[in-house]
DNA sequence: AATTTACTTTTCAAAGC
DNA sequence: GCTTTAAAAAGTAAATT
């Protein structure tokens, strides 16, 4: 069994896809929304931050949203009660409840050893590791699917997880292959 | 099926063109970085198999063809840094980095293979800086020590070599200055300044004033 | 030379080019 | 593919002071 005592997982950033079933007109929704931005010609949707929750909330006429910098899921959901308000007072009619949809969540943490990365990328498979672009071993779990970004310090960044459940099982099965390998216990010999 | 027949020239034709733009752009970026001729021919049988296996699409030809030089330059121990192909390339190096690593995963360049001793930087860097072997041997000698404690994990490999040079050089009277030792590793002084300090710090290197 | 700001890597959706 | 948004890790880079 692997020893999962040790590691710390810590979100750092939520990801969600949002739909509000209603059309939206973006010109109206600028005047609405303080800290917003909107250049149809670069981006399609009104790019607004929210201070509280602290988020940020691309906003398109079809009525989707993409709500990111959200540290929980219960952030993302009054994010976007706060929007429908906001929506009400222009006139926006709400049918159903929106459906929130997590997309991404970011995690740091720590495994609790340091790591002889050249001795990681030699062993581990299916890993990349290449100091001169980047200072971490990039790792790639296919079930459930996530990236873990491993480095010499022992800390760790996993993205593209759905939940905090998926992102603690490609850590372990991480953790695994390092054991297997026999990367875990070499405190001393480098 | 005359139009078929046609098609399938055509599609030849283009392959063919393909084939001749990519291996000339070798061509160019092999002669302009003085690459020996077997680092030319892995580059030119790397590029044939990513067009083989299909790795081409949706990259440019000019990405993948740097991207083939840099490749066989780390497995056949040839040191050149990204940044020395991304010069002479039309595409930047972030461009290559990428198309780099797409190839290495599904060309099987795994990163034992791509692995190049530090050893190796230090002759080339050596080379330009015209340091003597008993320099060479002595930055040699700080690497392994700083491999030994852990000091090289996540470093920039050629900023390390950069640096051992530098206090290699210092030790054995044939002094460099870091702005020379970075400009051939092609990081910046504070790279080097950096792991210098850090290498003098936790090895316990005596500089002599 | 110290600070600050910024970029490298990974992930993901949205609508449109 | 690209565009925009967020966030961390650690290294490197560049701009200010």
């Amino acid at each position: 069994m692997v020893d999962m005592s040790n590691v710390k997982l810590r979100i750092e950033n939520i990801v969600a896809s949002v739909d509000l079933f209603t059309q939206l007109n973006l010109e109206r929704v600028i005047e609405i929304c303080p800290n917003s931005k909107y250049n149809p010609e670069e981006f399609p949707g009104i790019i607004c931050r929210f201070e509280e929750p602290k988020v940020a909330l691309l906003i398109f006429s079809s009525g989707k949203l993409v709500v990111t910098g959200a540290k929980s899921v219960e952030d993302i959901e009054r994010a976007v009660n706060k929007l429908i308000q906001m929506l009400k007072k222009i006139g926006a009619k709400f049918q159903r409840a929106p459906q929130i949809d997590i997309q991404n969540m970011v995690f740091s943490g720590d495994i609790g050893m340091e790591f002889n990365l050249d001795a990681v990328a030699l062993s581990l498979p299916n890993c990349e590791y290449e100091p001169e672009q980047f200072p971490g071993v990039i790792y790639r779990v296919k079930e459930p699917r996530a990236v873990i970004l491993l480095f010499s310090s022992g800390k760790i960044v996993c993205s593209g997880a759905k939940s905090e459940h998926d992102a603690w099982e490609a850590v372990r099965k991480l953790l695994r292959e390092l054991e297997k390998y026999g990367l875990i216990e070499e405190e001393e010999e480098w | 099926r005359l139009r078929k027949w046609q098609s399938r020239l055509r599609v030849s034709d283009a392959a063919e063109r393909n084939l001749a733009f990519a291996l000339s752009e070798l061509d160019r970026i092999a002669s302009q970085l003085k690459l020996p001729r077997h680092v030319e021919e892995e580059a030119a049988r790397l590029y044939r198999e990513a067009v083989r296996k299909g790795l081409i699409r949706g990259r440019s030809i000019e990405s993948v063809i740097a991207a083939c030089v840099y490749a066989a330059c780390r497995l056949l121990k040839v040191p050149r840094t990204l940044d020395e192909i991304a010069d002479i390339s039309r595409v930047d190096k972030k461009e290559i980095g990428r198309s780099f690593r797409f190839i290495a995963r599904n060309l099987n360049l795994t990163p034992k293979k791509l692995f190049v001793k530090p050893t190796d930087y230090v002759n080339k860097f050596a080379d330009e800086l015209g340091l003597s072997e008993k320099v060479r041997r002595r930055a040699v000698k700080i690497l392994d020590e700083a491999y030994e404690k852990g000091l090289t994990s996540g470093k920039s490999p050629a900023g390390l070599v950069a640096a051992a040079l530098y206090i290699a050089g210092l030790l054995e009277d044939e002094k460099r200055t870091q702005r020379e030792v970075a400009e051939v590793a092609r990081v910046t002084e504070v790279t080097v300044r950096n792991r210098y300090k850090e290498l003098v710090d936790k090895l316990n290197l005596k500089i002599p004033v």
